[in-house]
DNA sequence: CTGTTAGCGCGTTCAG
DNA sequence: CTGAACGCGCTAACAG
């Protein structure tokens, strides 16, 4: 491996001489200058990561922690926060917890030991949240989606999501005006759950809670709860699924058990990722601004990283979501 | 920040007995042992990560480097690999480099200056290989896929991978078993084309390589060439895709300029993604034994890290695909 | 069993 | 403009 110091031997310098002609110092004699560039260029030179990070207590890594690899929204999202990261040179090193609180402990801890400048968090858990403020007492933490019970930290984690209580309001709202009446919810998402709910309450309508459980969240559990709810004794008209995997899932199911939709049975989704308009039917669901959202995450860090080590403005950014009218979805009143 | 020196400190001995006594070394006082580590304890320590990595010369990171972040085949294979990672573990760091070479080269130097503990690339480009060659002699380097050209560096690089030269040619076999005969091929692989001719020419057809194009392996630009294949003048009566994702954007393109797929057009994919069995038709596709490979992949870096330090047995290592047959594909000898 | 010393490779004073 | 000296935090070799 080349180091300064080879550098240094062979131009007749110090290394600190070479250090700064590398790091673009002024005060360094323009001879001596090109000598060591030419040099390092020569013998291939190039900067031991290691010791940089030592030396300058930074990684130019940005943590990502996001609950799965293989989910279509969070692979989505994280591509988005890649562009946006390499145009300010970071790297990213994903993490994916599996759902696992321990596994999500582990990285916070990883983080707390300078493996990276600065991390992006993906629906944390609850019992994580004090270690994640000692984290965010050393670097720069942003938490997407999950709302809920971070919300009082927000001072020191400035969350950035979209707006999914009002979007999953909307999108039941557009159910029930369209004259749906027994419409279940699956998933397991708090905020999600709350919109249907009080779209809900607002008509007088029925809750049922019994496909609120932790752990719907894709297409695989999709398949098994389709079995279950073609067994349900009283068939819903419709059904809110928290993300499309998940609604594709259950269609999937329904339509091998005979059913049509939306003719039999409405489904719609939420997250709106790319298959969604492909799928047979193509499917009604809730647009989230993935882009804008993973763009505002990385923006808040690097201006942390590089200006004022403050976090200031507004620490709790919502963005709006839009209902995309598919095919998944009957209207009820024409009969 | 707490530090070695902190503990020491408090203990009343060097920051080398601390060191000790946290790394679990024998020859030390099991009294001082148990202080230091319950002061370690109070005190919250634990090491910081990038003074550990320049004294060790190690990070326990392995880099992962793939074409995108939003690509299902890839997304599970990472799945994979992150899970086989973590038995060690390691962390991963994931690069993307949306198919850039100029970005793929970033990687290679980033990691070439000590980012990582090893790397594993899917779909190398071949200006890259000599960077490559370089990279592998300090650090044990993986290829995943794209096997071509590779193949004469194996003696450094092992590449790992499915045949899909052989799985093509056993998907094409089977449409013209089938008694399909007009059939093109769509991607932008040469491996899986190079299986699509070889079946082609073993049974006199002619081979369209008009849709052997570089980029052409997303949902998106299926989209696209639905288009472009239904203005054809001969239509084919058979469509071979490079991949599921590619398929389902042709077969939802195809299907809203009313074509019926598989009475009008047969089209089939391979990866065998989750989602193909799900999709209407569900799909016709070739399984890729992701995890198989993933796990492979994994253990010949971590037999490297941990053992000989040198790499034995076979460096190129195929696993086989299996023909997954569904409803995407038409009977044309019954008619 | 413990402490001293040196070093990993680089950055940064601060004299000269 | 240049270099010596020290620090980043931890590990390892070698005395004692």
């Amino acid at each position: 491996m080349v180091t300064l110091k080879d550098i240094a031997h062979r131009a007749n310098v110090s290394e600190s001489t070479v250090s700064k002609a590398l790091n673009g110092n002024e005060n360094i004699n323009d001879e001596t200058r090109e000598n060591i560039l030419e040099i390092a260029r020569e013998l291939d030179y190039s900067p031991n990561y290691r010791a940089q990070a030592l030396a300058n207590k930074t990684t130019n890594i940005i943590g990502v922690v996001i609950p799965r690899l293989d989910r279509y929204y969070y692979t989505e999202l994280v591509q988005h926060i890649k562009k946006r990261l390499q145009e300010s040179n970071y790297s990213l090193i994903l993490c994916s917890t599996d759902k696992s609180i321990k596994e999500e402990k582990k990285y916070i801890k990883n983080f707390k030991r300078g493996q990276v400048d600065g991390a992006i968090f993906t629906e944390i858990h609850e019992e994580n949240c004090t270690a994640l403020l000692e984290l965010a007492d050393k670097i720069p933490v942003i938490g997407l989606g999950n709302v809920g019970y971070v919300t009082e930290f927000a001072e020191q984690i400035p969350i950035v999501d979209s707006d999914l209580t009002e979007g999953s309001y909307r999108l039941t709202k557009y159910l029930l005006d369209l004259g749906h009446k027994n419409i279940i919810f699956i998933g397991d998402c708090e905020a999600r759950f709350s919109g249907f709910k009080r779209a809900m309450k607002e008509n007088d309508n029925n809750i049922n809670d019994k496909f609120f459980r932790s752990g719907l969240d894709s297409y695989q559990e999709g398949l098994k709860l389709g079995k279950e709810i073609a067994a349900l004794a009283k068939q819903p008209t419709a059904i809110v699924c928290m993300n499309d995997e998940l609604a594709i899932g259950v269609i999937t199911s329904l339509k091998k058990q005979g059913k049509k939709i939306p003719d039999d049975v409405s489904v719609c989704g939420m997250d709106n990722i790319d298959l969604s308009q492909a799928f047979t039917p193509s499917l009604t669901s809730v647009e989230v601004p993935k882009k804008a959202i993973a763009q505002k995450a990385v923006d808040i860090i690097m201006k942390f990283l590089s200006e004022e080590n403050i976090f200031e403005g507004s620490n709790q950014i919502l963005f709006d979501t839009e209902l995309i009218i598919r095919n998944s979805v009957k209207k009820m009143y024409i009969q």
